[in-house]
Formats: C-alpha cells, structure tokens, sequence
DNA sequence: GTCTATAGCTGGATAGAC
DNA sequence: GTCTATCCAGCTATAGAC
C-alpha cells in the first residue's frame, strides 16, 4: 500500500503493533497460552524487548489485544454467513457452520477467546465485543421466537451445539473422519436446525 | 482408615501423591493453568521443591495425573446418572446434565481437561480413559439408532451441546440469572432431547 | 522418600540514552 | 519509538546427604 521501503535501517518497523500481533498468534498456535511471551514476540519481531511496552502495559494488554480481534473477525464472518439467506433458521444454522469454520480456519484465535483468563474488567472492549456478537444473532432468533427470553436461550443453546463441536474438532476427536470439518460443520448445522424446531413457538 | 498418625514428624507424608495433587487442583483453580507449578504444588504441599519429582517426571506428569482424575470421576458421575433412568433418551439427557454439573462441581478440573495440551502419545492412559467414557455413552445411542455411525454422531452431539453450555457457565454467561446452573442444566437436557428426536431413526 | 543446595534458564518490567 | 543494560523473580531439574 504505502511506498515505504520495508525497515529502511536496522530498527524500527512501520506497524509493530501488527508485527507483535502475527508474532504472538504463531506463538499462541504453535506453544500455546503459556508460550506467549512479550520477550518471544520481541525477538520474532525482530525488537528488543523494551520495545512492545510502548504499545502495550503488560503481557495480557497484547492478549486483549488478540481477544479483540478474534470477536471482530468472527463477528465479520457471521454477519457474512448469515447475509448469504433468507429464512432466520437458515441463518442460526449458517451461524452455526461459520463458527466451526473459524475454529478450524483459525485455531489459535478460537481457542484464545475462551482461554485467555483476562479479567474482565480490567478490559470493558472485550465485553462490549461479546455483547454486539450477541446482539447480532439475536436478529433471526427474535423473529422465530416472540419471547425474547426464548431468543436468548435458542442462540445460546445454538452457540453453544456450535461451540461443542468446534473444540470436539480442533481436539482431533474427528481425526478418524474423511473429511473432519465438513462432518463437524454439518454436525453443528443439523443441531441448530434441530433446537430451532425445538424452541420456536 | 489405616491408624496412621498424621505427619509422626515434621515431614514425609503418608500419601504425598495425593497431597500435591490436591494442591495443583487448587493451584489449577485459583490461578489457571500457568500457576500449577511443581514449586507451588510443593510449597502448599509442605514439601521441599525435589519431593515431586520422585513422584512425577516433570511437570506434564502431574497435570497428566489430574486429567485422569477427571475422566475417572466423570464417568463414575454420567454411570450413576444414567442408571436412574431406563429410557435410553431419558438417559442421555441425564448425561448431558451431569456434564453441566460436573463442570460446575468441579470447573478446574473440567477446563483442565481441555486445556492440559499435553502429549497424547505421551500419555496413553488419558486417551484409553476418553474411549471408555465414549463407550459408555455409546450403549444407549446405539438402542436408539440401529446405525452405530449414526449412535456415534448422536453421541458426539450431545456431548458438544452439553459441552457448551458448561463452558458458557464457568464462563459466566449465565451470571444474570437466578440459578444458572439448573438453567444450564435444563437446557442441555432439552437439547439432548432435541437431538435424540432429531438423530434417532 | 525426603531434604538441602544449587545450577541454569527465562521472563517481566524498568531506567536512561539516543 | 526503539535500544542497551539491568534487576529481580520464579521455575525446572538434578546431585548428593540422610
């Protein structure tokens, strides 16, 4: 985009926030939790380990960071999937698939969201995140169920089918499979059209 | 039960095995699983840094140990569920409830199960131990689908949605309600029960 | 089986120069 | 914004005495 020549001396990227970022995912995938380190980062980063502590206070700042755009990349996926029908059922059950897809796409991510251990509180943009993922899933389940308490537990109830069988697949347990993610997302499909028929009034 | 004095002297236990694996069970819970550490595990022991490792090999022996405490009080816990009832779809929504109060009884260890990220080849008796608690659940979905593939996905289905909902619970999804565990409960049983009408042929 | 002592390593985070 | 240098802390694992 820009025409920078890329690191023009020794030092100094344009983006080390990106650069930290895509260093502490491969870390994330390939260690896991534990291996994210800001001392690993740095050097994969080609910096000293000075360096990310301008951008982040501390080791769970840049966890966040990545927290963050786990909900914003699957908040984009969802609202791809479901755009592509019509019917809400159709939809929760495309939210379902895409959900496995991102697991499988992006193991590291999906598994980060929900193992990161950061309080909360500590950093209200994750809790937003969760909350506008919510919100937006709850557009087709309001328009199966009149009761909103229904809604509510019919995405929750779908989610978590979805969220099921996407640890079941990034643990291996279709690893005997042909085609394991195929398999897990229809899986999770057949489950959401199976609990909207259920809960819808 | 023997007449053991507690602790004759001022160290050696009778069962340190035991003492240290209740100590990273804490560990596990208070502080996730980066704060399990064999020098923490010692000192809330009250034994010195090298007692374990007469015990244990390394670290990943000993969370190795708790995950197979984990299967082993699961699958005690879904046997004695499941014999409370005789229909076989009754049953296996009695299994995804215990699965739902398992993770709330016990949530270190639930989530350690998931999240060791242990060696399998390394530790053949954790995945033996997964295969008999699949086995056992399997009984009463192969009475209800004559296919065993179809017994098999039936199972897994299950297992994800319960899989889910207790996640959502540790994760306090359901803090806004007045008794989230009966409710996290309810709704893997219904779903369940969704799934067996869905599956079963 | 447990202790003491220790080697060896890695990481978090900061100070101060540029 | 990045570097160098540094401090401090914590953990793993082993050796050798008892």
């Amino acid at each position: 985009m820009s025409p920078n020549v890329k690191r023009p001396s020794g030092h100094h990227h344009g983006d080390l926030r990106r650069v930290l970022e895509e260093a502490a995912l491969e870390l994330l995938a390939t260690k896991g939790i534990g291996g994210v380190t800001m001392a690993e980062a740095s050097r994969r980063a080609g910096v000293s380990v000075a360096a990310p502590y301008k951008h982040y206070a501390d080791r769970d700042a840049l966890l966040a960071a990545l927290v963050l755009r786990a909900f914003t990349e699957q908040r984009e996926r969802y609202r791809i999937a479901m755009a592509e029908v019509d019917d809400p059922g159709e939809q929760l059950a495309a939210f379902a698939a895409a959900y496995v897809r991102f697991a499988a796409d992006r193991p590291a991510l999906f598994t980060l969201t929900f193992a990161a251990g950061l309080d909360k509180a500590r950093f209200p943009p994750l809790a937003e995140a969760g909350q506008a993922l919510f919100a937006e899933l709850s557009v087709p389940a309001r328009a199966l169920c009149g009761d909103d308490d229904r809604a509510r537990r019919l995405v929750l109830a779908i989610a978590a089918c979805a969220h099921g069988q996407a640890v079941f697949l990034t643990e291996g347990v279709f690893a005997d499979l042909a085609d394991p993610l195929s398999g897990a997302e229809h899986e999770a499909a057949t489950a959401a059209a199976a609990l909207v028929a259920a809960y819808a009034e």
